[in-house]
DNA sequence: CGATTCTTTGAAAACAGTCAATCTGTGTGG
DNA sequence: CCACACAGATTGACTGTTTTCAAAGAATCG
């Protein structure tokens, strides 16, 4: 499992076999079934967590029941549990898995010791950081500045190796509509466009 | 100017004074007036950007011509200039002063350095990507789960120092809502004290 | 002042959400 | 092999919210 991630940190770094070693000395790999929890509501403990194998997803229920996909990761991906809400809201991140999956996770404790002992890897890591900060980004612009056929759209383009392995009404709470609505988005097209089209041709006309 | 960003630092971390003297010896100080813009459209040069005063937005002009407002910075935070996008997106990001502001700015080349050399200013920059992953995963949630008041009402106790001091219409862009939602939003009862507050602040002290 | 800039309001249209029923494919047990 | 349950996907009718367009009010600034 961990020649995973060898490989994937291989992509994106140099390292030599005494990285390795110390990096596998203080990684756990697990191993989840579909539908097992990898952190449940409630949960206090913080990790780093890469997936080597599988799909995960996290989310959070709302105040109205309802499920807020934040985030999915298949392999050679990482899936967070740290985002912190404000005091007084009733529920946090959870994550499970959508298949079966295996990954390797650090405790933060560890994680920070590597990062102040291999230089690469804490190299490797901020690119990580400010690549997920952009992805974070392009997502918000997404969602303010596209309607929901294009939003399913460019979720296809984004996640091609993912967007086929998920059910689709998960697609749709990721990208913040009702599953009845990317369901219209997917089977008329042609309509939004043509709609579009119209539009422009109105405003060219004044 | 740089005692702004000595103290902040002091704030986040332990430094001496030689740490400041070479971070001080690679920054460049700007000065801006309202409206200037810090980073046109199209302008490849990245830096990061500290401000110790007055006000920024960071934007972008959509396929269809309106402004999506991408993050406001006052004095003590951060501006970025790096959401890269997909090959073949039209626009890219733009940055200008909403108020008279003093930054602070420094070249990536120069700031890797600096992460490289100091070992508790690296630290530092990390915590910060990571509570700014946070902070965009919970923009994301807020406009995934709310509706319009209740995303106005979280930007009013979000950014408590920041929503007077820029026009309505700029929040809406930043919430993802026209001007006139907003305007309804804040129009409910239920919402006007902080109207109220507004105007007073305004005809107390502007 | 006048000229901007910003905000509010009204009415109509577009859009997404909700509810309920139906359809489809998959896997399981008899 | 069939019948069945079940999860997921679709469709229609309806409701509610947001956007758009147009106009009019405020506030601000030179």
């Amino acid at each position: 499992m961990f020649d995973v991630f060898e490989n994937y940190l291989n992509n994106h770094g140099i390292f030599d076999y005494e990285d390795f070693d110390l990096i596998r000395s203080v990684s756990f790999c697990k191993k989840l079934n579909k539908k097992d929890y990898l952190l449940r509501e409630g949960d206090i403990c913080r990790h780093k967590t890469f997936v080597c194998k599988g799909c995960l997803r996290s989310y959070r229920i709302d105040k109205d029941g309802t499920e807020s996909i934040l985030n999915f990761a298949i392999e050679r991906r990482w899936i967070n549990d740290d985002v912190n809400f404000q005091i007084g809201e009733p529920s946090s991140t959870i994550i499970d898995a959508l298949e079966d999956s295996e990954v390797i996770q650090w405790s933060n404790e560890n994680f920070r010791m590597l990062l102040a002992t291999i230089p690469s890897f804490n190299l490797f890591y901020r690119k990580h950081l400010e690549e997920s900060l952009n992805e974070k980004q392009r997502r918000i612009i997404s969602i303010l500045s596209n309607n929901a056929q294009e939003r399913y759209e460019e979720f296809i383009n984004n996640f091609p190796k993912l967007y086929n392995r998920i059910p689709l009404y998960m697609i749709a709470s990721y990208l913040g509509m009702s599953r009845e609505t990317l369901s219209r988005a997917r089977s008329i097209p042609q309509y939004t466009r043509y709609h579009h089209n119209r539009e422009s041709i109105l405003g060219a006309t004044y």
